[in-house]
Parts: structure tokens; sequence; C-alpha cells
DNA sequence: CGGACAAGCTGA
DNA sequence: CAGCTTGTCCGG
């Protein structure tokens, strides 16, 4: 039956080809089922690709002949994802194709069979007053210290127990900045008996289109997952929860980048069903968003840690500069501690020890290092970061050899922190095996921030260096910086008193400890007040003095086509157009709308362009 | 994106 | 002018 009315069938399909944001008509062959959001193949300019049915009973357009579609391969995303791809092409400035392939299932999926009603025979134990409070708005910022169980939290609206109104309340979408998360929580919710499915593809193939199928045909009462689980399949949506929704894994690192949190809350709008953002340190899109929900002071103060702020200012020369007295205490004290030091390497910053120049390159001028590996002949050499030029550690200007460290790498730290401390110190890097016997057994761990994610609990986190964070030029770097020490603050609450790896002896409450020469700045006195609300006082009036967002939208054009793309955009009404720094100019305009419109309509210029919505670091 | 087709370059 | 490279266009 290839004719309806006297008409024949035509669907209307995008080519899963990122570069041909275009939609092109076919015919459905007689007895093919084929409807909006079926996965297809198309015969395009004499090839073979794939493609999503995005419209279908269209009016053919006259004088095209029509080829008929090449097969229907399984389903796809549902008319609403697809919308909402278009939505979020728009507002990241990306195309469609690569948001629906984040909305495709993971392999061929054929039917949603199986899909019934959701059970759930738990019943949530009832929720804190904050947490009910959060779970009846529409538009909620919740704001948990970092310490604070979310799983009752979880539990109540996965249960529908704390809900505003309709009793059955359809699905609930869950994102978690991880997978490794999201499969946890996705376990323990299953053990909790509540139907789930965990839409985090790092599974083989036909189990995670069986989790698909799970939330696709509605059989799942909740579906977790990490990013990509903003655009999971749903049946019936009936709230959507992101947790720790600060955190920056939520934005795709490739362009388009997107962010889940932005995306969850555009799919709850336009589902008309509740949303609810979780945070120990709402960010300031989270709060210009929505309603915050703040438990009572004494209550979120117990879930910060102790934080120390120690002045460095006032250095013990013979400690170095790196390591203040109370530092050495905590080290040399109960349980594990972990250092944190943002740079890699040895000495990242080093001058002439009799004359003082600082070491640079000798080809381009960039500050050098020393090489974690000598030279065949064994002496130490220095690295350029910029140029790769290497050479041996000799001062350019009077000749010395003998250098001092004015900012020692994580690896130079660590060799000094043994000494003090008088015992082993583990370095920890991105790289290091997380089961490591090495590291598991180690009382002292020294690394890069990626230590944070890799070592589970400990009494103590010690921050060597914080204004490395403190003073980054980035324009988050105060919301950075906050994030930095909840995560610390995660990691020593499970390791004190609550978490089951205590040691005897640790103290109650975990110790975050953190050096500085900017001990007042506010991030440190939220910290330390366990309010974030401090830093978002000083923070957001200045963000809007300086044109910042959230107060405005930003973008970062680079790469080869770069100069040619913003010629071609001229400077639009609104738009502030700033650069070229460093190859890459800043696109500034009073909301995402305005900036949509601004780059959306230009042609793209042939070469290399990367147009970086939301930039997190500039 | 990548196939089609046209225009440009080279060598006998 | 065949045979090949390079470039631009456009797909149902």
């Amino acid at each position: 039956m290839s004719e309806v009315d006297g008409r024949q069938r035509v669907v209307r399909v995008l080519p899963d080809v990122v570069a041909i944001d275009k939609e092109f008509d076919y015919l459905v062959p007689d007895g093919v089922e084929a409807g909006v959001g079926d996965v297809v193949r198309i015969q395009l300019h004499g090839r073979r690709v794939g493609g999503w049915i995005v419209a279908a009973g269209v009016e053919p357009i006259a004088g095209v002949a029509l080829k008929p579609l090449a097969k229907v391969s399984g389903r796809g995303p549902s008319p609403e994802l697809i919308e909402l791809a278009a939505w979020a092409a728009r507002r990241w400035v990306g195309r469609r194709a690569s948001f629906l392939r984040t909305a495709s299932p993971p392999g061929v999926v054929r039917t949603l069979r199986g899909s019934g009603a959701p059970t759930s025979a738990t019943t949530a134990p009832p929720a804190r007053p904050a947490v009910h409070d959060a779970l009846a708005l529409r538009a909620a910022v919740l704001r948990l210290g970092p310490g604070a169980d979310r799983y009752p939290l979880v539990l109540a609206a996965a249960t529908g127990a704390d809900s505003a109104e309709d009793a059955d309340d359809g699905q609930v979408l869950i994102l978690c900045p991880s997978v490794a998360e999201a499969q946890t929580l996705g376990r323990r919710l299953r053990r909790d008996g509540v139907r789930t499915a965990i839409v985090a593809a790092d599974r083989p193939g036909a189990a995670a289109a069986g989790e698909w199928i799970q939330a696709a045909s509605g059989t799942a009462r909740v579906v977790v997952g990490a990013r990509a689980a903003a655009w999971a399949p749903t049946a019936h949506l009936g709230r959507v929860v992101v947790l720790d929704e600060h955190d920056e894994a939520y934005q795709q690192e490739q362009t388009p980048t997107w962010n889940a949190r932005d995306v969850a809350i555009e799919r709850a709008r336009r589902a008309g069903v509740p949303c609810l953002l979780v945070s120990p340190c709402p960010s300031l899109e989270a709060l210009a968003w929505g309603e915050l929900v703040a438990e009572p002071h004494i209550d979120e103060r117990a879930a910060w840690p102790r934080v120390e702020v120690v002045d460095q200012r006032e250095l013990d020369p013979s400690l170095g500069p790196l390591f203040s007295p109370r530092l050495v205490d905590v080290v040399r004290g109960e349980g594990r501690v972990v250092c944190v030091l943002n740079r890699v390497g040895r000495a990242r910053l080093l001058a002439c020890g009799s004359c003082a120049t600082l070491a640079r390159c000798a080809v381009c001028d960039a500050a050098v290092h020393q090489l974690d590996q000598a030279g065949a002949d064994g002496a130490e050499r220095f690295g350029c970061g910029r140029c790769g030029t290497e050479r041996p550690m000799v001062c350019l200007h009077c000749g010395g050899h003998r250098f001092k460290n004015l900012r020692l790498g994580v690896s130079r730290a660590r060799e000094e922190l043994e000494a003090l401390a008088g015992e082993p110190v583990v370095e920890v890097t991105a790289s290091t095996a997380i089961d490591d016997p090495g590291v598991r057994d180690a009382r002292i761990l020294i690394g890069t921030e990626a230590v944070l994610h890799r070592v589970p609990r400990a009494s103590a986190v010690a921050f060597l260096d914080f204004d490395q964070e403190l003073l980054s030029l980035r324009y988050r770097a105060a919301e950075q910086a906050l994030a930095l020490l909840a995560r610390a603050g995660r990691v020593v609450q499970r390791g004190s008193a609550a978490g089951e790896g205590r040691r005897p002896g640790a103290p109650d409450r975990g110790l975050v400890l953190v050096q500085t020469r900017t001990p007042d700045h506010p991030v440190l006195v939220a910290a330390h007040q366990a309010d974030p609300g401090r830093l978002v006082a000083s923070e957001l009036p200045m963000r809007s003095a300086l044109g910042l967002p959230p107060s405005t939208a930003m973008a970062a054009v680079s790469g080869a086509a770069a100069p040619a793309f913003i010629e071609a955009l001229g400077e639009p009404a609104g738009v502030r157009v700033q650069g070229p720094l460093d190859d890459l100019w800043r696109i500034v305009a009073p909301d995402h709308e305005a900036l949509s419109a601004a780059l959306v309509g230009i042609g793209r210029p042939p070469g290399r362009l990367r147009i970086e919505v939301d930039p997190l670091r500039l």
C-alpha cells in the first residue's frame, strides 16, 4: 500500500551525515511500516547512508523523482526528541544529526516488545523537609552539602512519594555526572525493587539495547544515566532530576558543546513535567533558572567538611614554598591524606640560582620546565611546553647550572613531602590504576585534581596551592574552585564518621586544608562557612557588571576558518565581537536566543571552524 | 560527507 | 588530447 487516499506515502529523512543538515523525501515501499523517529537507510547521491524519518505523510515536492527507502532498520528517537534535537542544534550551533545519534539506540532495536505499566513495590521512607519542598516545585534547585546522602531524595522521586499532584507521575529520568555513578545508583535502585533502566552504554551491545528498550517502552520506572541520558527514550516522562548539576562533566568537550543539564531542563519544560537540579554548589545558571531550596543552615553545615585555610604569605622557609607547618601536622597525623597540586611534571617554573634569571626557551622565549627524563648523558634537561624544544639545564644569561624551583610540580612535591612526612608518599595520576595495590594501601597520596576522582575516601584533603584555582583567568574560576572544595568534601565525608573506611582516631568531620595567599577570597569564605550563597552574592553582580554569563550568552569561535566566519558575521545589533586573542574570538549576546540567531544564519566558510557555545575555559 | 562532473595541468 | 589532479556543487 504505497498510496494513501490516492497519494503515495512519502516520508522526510534527515541523513546521518553531520555535514548534511538538510532533509530529503523518500517513498515508503509497499507493505513497509515506517513512522517518525525510525532509523532508515537511504540512497543518497550514489551512496547508501543512514538517517532518521523526521516527518511522515508529507506532500512530495513537485517535479522531483523520489527514491524508495532502502531499508527501515528499526526504532529511533521519539518525535519529541527529534524536536528537542532541533532546539539543541540551534542552542549550541550544531547539527541535528549529532544529537539524534545520541538519542538513538545502541545498535538496532526492531520493536519495543514487553511494554507494560511501570510498577514499584518500594515505598520510600519520609524524606527531609527540604527534599519534600523541592519535589513539590516545577523548577527547583536543591542545595545539599557535599556529604549529604542523595539516595533518599532519589528514592522519593522514583516512587513518587513526595510528588505534588498526580499519583502516577510517569517515568523519572535521573542524570549523574559520570557513568560509574549512574551505574552505582541504578544497581542500588534495582536492589530496592525499583524497575530501573541504566542507560550508560559501556556494556555489550545487546544488553545496552535492552536497557534502551526498557526505557523506551515505559517498563522501567526510573531511567538513569550520565550526560547522554539526557537523550534517553521514555514512554511517559514524569520528572527529571539532575544530580550534581554544577559538574562540568555534563558539558560535552567536542562541539557542539551541549550541556546535559540544559537539555534536561528544556526537555522537562516541553513535556510539562517537574525538573529538579541538585548540587552542593549550584551553578549561577541553575539559580537563574529555578527556585533555590536549601536545608536549615545547621543541617547544610553538617554535610560540609571542616575547611581550614592556611595563609601561605607567612612561610616557614625551612619547609619550602608548598608546605606549611599545619600541613606537615596533618600529613604526620592519622588516617589517609590526599594532597592536591594542579601541576604535572617536576618543576614548572625555575630561576637561575646565581643570577635569578627565569629559565626560558631559547627558541620561543616561553618559560621552560625540567623534564622528567634526563638526557642520554644523564644530565638534567629543560623542555619547552610551547614549541617542544629541549636543551641542557644551563642558564642562558650567566651559564649557571643550578636552579631554584619557583613552582614545584607534583613529582617534585612528592619527593619533598615524603622527606617531611618520613613515610612513603604515592603519586596518583590520571593513568594510575585505581586498584593498584601501591595506591590502595598508601596512606599519603599526592596528585593533580584527578586524584579526587580516583581516591574514593580519605580523612583529609589538602590543596597545596589553591591560588592556582582561585586566580585562574577563566571567568568561571571561582565557581570551579568551590566545586573542587565540594568534591574534596565528599571524599573526606566518606572517609569520616559516616563513611565505612574510617580509621580509629580519625577526626569526626573530614578535614579540607587549603593553602593560599588569598585567604579572604569569597570561595574560601563560602566553603569555610558552609554557605555557597556567599559566593553567589559576590560572583553574580561581578559577572553582571562585566557582561559575562549568565547575564549574557557567550560563544568562542576558533579554527582556520574563524577569520572568514567573523567577517561574514559582521556586528549584529546587540552582539559584541571581541578578539582575536590567541586566534580566538569571543561573541557576547544579551541572551542565547540572540546568540543563536547571530551564529546560525551564517553559511560556514570552508575549513576547520570551532564554535563553542558556553565555553568553560575562557 | 563523498560522488559527479567540469575545468585545469602535463606529457608525448 | 588522453589521463590525471584539483575544485565546486549538491544530494530526494
